[in-house]
DNA sequence: CCTACCGATCGGTAGG
DNA sequence: CCTACCGATCGGTAGG
């Protein structure tokens, strides 16, 4: 009879990609090494590969599990039948908040997903599109003008993620400017501007 | 008596930087070796090294050489004594204009800069800190209320930082969005954002 | 300006 | 035939 899945295996597994992705966040993926990662979560290298069969494979859950935890904020935030502002201001809430705690993990995305092979990559950029297209349809609904096929959709959804996606650069805890504010600075700069530049 | 410089020292060293910038952004800084980067060239690894101490020196003035571009080109547009608003789209489509051939330069910038020593990385952050101050000084003086000590004027030079530093992940030459228009769109999204923040 | 190497370390796998 | 885990070490390749 096959032996039965430790109770724990999933526990073990998710302490493994936190532990794993703040390695990868502080040196890069090639600089740490699968002897690091085993060390600080205190397990032998084999038992490390017991759970990944490589490198690569460790790589690619952790952004899965990112991005998946990233539309899944996204998504119930997007679901109230909110008016579209408020709709919107509360998607870039949510997916300001999956971030709190996710920085490593955001870094690795950004830096580290180029390294994996290309089927893999799609898989993950698959997911990136998918957040996309709840932000770009939130947009179109809250400034009219950018739906129905307007070329400024794509710039202006562009620029709200690169507004969003920049904030790990210099946005800190405990700061003057809140992750709430700067959900509130950032729709308003991208809802305001959108209108002027569409009206 | 020493041995003069030859006369394409200069000229050999750009090659090399150029050709190194764009296996780094392909390979990462790690992957890309010097053996591969000698070969590029078509330099041995030896002339390699003779060019550059060791290969952090090359990385270094890989971003050294990009910021000081970027900032050569910012400075320009920002001299003119033009209107607040028309000076800030001035520098807003330098900077995208310098960045138009530096695509490798860019995400080295971006992706690898923490690869070098403390004191390098100090050295290349205080070129951008100096871009940085360029952009929050024309922002301020073109919307008066960012001025003054406003806890606004930081994010929202991030904001513009984040849209224009992310371009890369989605602009394509030759797209229905020119770079100019880019400029103009970025431009506003920020400009009537701010005030209608302020306000 | 070249090639032959070095000390160190990598990701990954062996038997039990 | 599966999964859980260890100590030891493999072949290859990196920067210099």
């Amino acid at each position: 009879m096959a032996r039965p899945r430790a109770d724990d295996y999933d526990d073990k597994r998710k302490a493994i990609l936190k532990t794993s992705a703040a390695l990868f966040a502080e040196h890069g993926f090639d600089r740490a090494s699968m002897n690091q990662i085993a060390q600080g979560c205190g397990v032998s290298k084999a038992l490390l590969y017991h759970y990944y069969a490589n490198k690569d494979a460790l790589l690619f859950d952790i952004i899965r599990d990112h991005l998946d935890e990233l539309n899944a904020a996204v998504e119930e935030a997007s679901a109230p039948a909110a008016p579209g502002e408020a709709r919107l201001e509360a998607c870039v809430g949510a997916l300001l908040d999956a971030y709190r705690d996710a920085n490593a993990e955001h870094k690795i995305q950004i830096n580290e997903m180029k390294r994996l092979p290309p089927e893999q990559q799609e898989e993950l950029k698959e997911r990136e599109r998918q957040l996309v297209k709840v932000f770009a349809a939130a947009l179109a609904d809250a400034v009219p003008a950018l739906g129905g096929g307007s070329e400024l959709l794509k710039p202006v959804t562009m620029s709200l993620f690169g507004m969003v996606n920049w904030h790990y650069m210099w946005f800190r805890e405990g700061g003057p400017v809140s992750r709430e504010d700067y959900a509130r600075i950032a729709t308003r700069l991208i809802l305001d501007g959108a209108r002027s530049l569409a009206g």
